[in-house]
Parts: structure tokens; sequence; C-alpha cells
DNA sequence: TGTTATGTACACCGATCTGTGTGCTTACGG
DNA sequence: CCGTAAGCACACAGATCGGTGTACATAACA
């Protein structure tokens, strides 16, 4: 239990999320299989069955990865205006297949699964965190903006992997729209930059 | 070939792809086996074989039965001005456990499928057919507008799933600024309907 | 009457899936 | 040096998957 022992591979669970973190976003999680997952993460079907009690398990351990990197890169950075850091959640797609949660809840297929459960509670913590942001920029309905800008991630996502094109500059452009219909001009960052190109 | 023969089970291919409707959309595609379906279907394996090459080509078939209902439905209404007929297209959540393109795409997880490929052509119809009501309602830019719908549709649906609560009035909302931000209040139709509740 | 589609019933194939059982190896701790 | 625990290799169980092969039944048309 301590941090005594245990040296064989190093970690063996650290192995397993790692390597489902690439293949269950590469391939899907119904299509890769605990075998090739095993393999991938050179561990052995035995141990992966001492660490997690079933695939359910994993996936939903998967899931709870993403946070760090994602959702606390974007809000955390005080070097933006709160208006800029609403905006700058639209930057993220560089490599981005497609959200994992909402794959998750269309794979699954199961809203009662933890997974899907999780995804659930992701999705309404990045809405909570969008609204915290919009008051902080003096929006007139905070909840509302936050749940609206969620919506405008969420269906550049989906339609991203549907059109297998890039459809977060669209979502961009309305978030601009509704980010500049709710935050009166009269708030404290009102400097445009516009002419700023580069 | 022709409109002859062919009595027993009248019409095997119609029950198959009823069933496909029903089952697909239920229990997703994945999850719902060729002997699953062929016995709600009423209809021997042996038989859907000879209908469709493969569980492919039913799928893709599948996905190909929905444009009347859900495009043409909206679209067609000539009873409403195209800035209602836009905004009519966030009024048909009923019971939609979540758009099958968007689930087809990502269960398939195959961009190369021919589901995924008649979604993504399905996805780019209905935004054309958006761009046009737009140019009709004498947008600014029509289609901007049509991709930006497009798009909230996609996201509601996706919200919609997720969350298991209809995003689709969130969605609406941000239809109506847009549209409102489109569209010179010069227009043809300004008259309101506000207070007309009922 | 007989031919030809069309469909049925049902066993069956090989592949793949999640999950176990078993015995061997390795490394650390006393 | 020896015990213990973590891990490995590997076969295997049981289920389900997509898809086929085979033999038989029915209905329309000639």
């Amino acid at each position: 239990m301590g941090p005594k022992g245990r040296r064989r591979g190093r970690g063996a669970r650290e192995r397993i999320l790692s390597v489902s973190q690439q293949l269950f976003r590469e391939q899907g999680i119904n299509r890769t299989g605990m075998d090739q997952l095993c393999a991938a993460a050179q561990v052995s079907k035995r141990t992966a069955y001492q660490h997690f009690t079933g695939k359910d398990e994993l996936v939903a351990e998967y899931l709870r990865r993403f946070d760090p990197s994602v959702l606390s890169g974007v809000f955390d950075r005080t070097d933006l205006t709160p208006r800029e850091r609403l905006l700058a959640a639209f930057d993220i797609p560089p490599t981005t297949p497609l959200c994992p949660y909402i794959a998750a809840a269309v794979e699954l297929h199961d809203p009662q699964h933890p997974a899907s459960q999780y995804a659930r509670d992701y999705k309404k913590a990045v809405a909570a965190r969008l609204a915290d942001t919009a008051r902080e920029a003096a929006a007139a309905d905070p909840e509302q903006l936050g749940e609206q800008l969620a919506l405008l991630i969420d269906g550049a996502a989906a339609r991203t992997r549907v059109l297998n094109a890039d459809a977060f500059p669209t979502a961009a452009a309305i978030a601009a729209v509704l980010i500049d219909n709710a935050i009166p001009a009269t708030a404290s960052d009102d400097r445009r930059r516009e002419d700023v190109s580069s």
C-alpha cells in the first residue's frame, strides 16, 4: 500500500491509463479490446484486471484524466481578461479527434454507465466554469452565457467529427457575437485587438 | 425486378429497414446484432443478407431514410416566413435520442464508411438548406448564417445526449440572436409574434 | 405441371470480445 | 536466505458478433 515496493513495470496502472488515452481516442472505446490495450501497455491481462474490476471501471477512470490539460488549461490563464478567456476556450482544437466525453456517451449508450455519468458531470462543470468567467466579465446573464458557450463547444466538437473539418472557428465567431451582446460595452476591457494582427 | 411477384412477407426489405430505424436509434448500431434485428423484423437472416450485402450497407441505407421527415418537414412549410422557418428548425426535438448521423459517425468511427460519408453529405445539405433559407430571408451573409445555425443544431443534439436534458431551447435562443444580427430590420417581415401566445 | 424466385429454419463457421484460472518468474523486505 | 507479493505468459471459458451453407416451403407464372 505504501510507496514502498512495486518496481516491476514501474506502475502498471499508469501505463494502462496512458495507453487508454491514446487508444480509446484513436480507435474508440468499443473497438479497442482489452487484449490490444494490455499488449500496448506491456502489461499482462491478468495484471490489468487486478487494477481495474473491469473495462467499465477502466473507461470511467480514463475519462477522469482530462480536466487538468483541457479545463484548467484555459481557465487558469491569468494573463487574459475574463472576456479573452471565454474566447480562448475555442482555440483548443489542435489535435482533437472528438471530445471524449461525447464519444463515450454515444459509444457506451447507457446513461447509467459510470463513464456516462462522469461525462455529464464534466460537461456541467465546464458550463459552470464558463458561467463563472462570464460573471467575472460582468455579463448580463452569466449562467445563460455559460450554457450557450458550452453548447457552442459541443457543437463544434460534434460537427468537426462528422464533417471531418474544423468547426471551431465558426463556433468562435458565434461566441464573439454572444459575448459582445451579453457584456455591456462599459465593461472593464473594451480595448479592441482588431488591428493587432500577429 | 419488376413490381410483379413477391408476396411472402410483403416486403421483407421494408420491414428490415423499419426495425432498423427503431433498434439502431434505441440501442445504437454496434449494440444491435443482425440476429436480433432479423428476429424483430420477422425475417430470416438468410433473406436479410440477400437484400443487403452486409451490415455496413444496411446501416448506410438506414441513414438515408430520414430526410423526408426531418429536413423537408421544416423547410417546406410555406406557411412560415423564411425567418420563422430558420427558427422552426429548433422546434423538432420531440423524441430525439440523438441525431442519428452524429451517432453513426461516432459509432462506426471510420470516416470512409459509407454511412459516415452519407452523414457528412447530409450535414452539408442541411447547412446548404439553411443557407438558402437565410438568403431568402435577406441575411447579410447567408452561407455563414447557415453554417452557424447548423452548428447550433448539432451542438443541441450532442449536448442533449450527454446531459440527458433538452438543449434545443438554448440553441434556439442563440439562433434568435444570430438571425436578428444577420437580417436587417428592414427585411420583409418585422412583425413580431411576442404576445401572440398560443 | 414444372420452373423459378423468394423466403424460412437452423445449424454452423471463424473471429473477437470480456473476463479467469493456473503456474512460473522476478524482485524486494525481513 | 527465504517469504511474499506483484507481475507474466498463456490457455481457456462463455458469449456474441457478422456472415454462410443447406435443405425445404411457398407462390407466381409458363
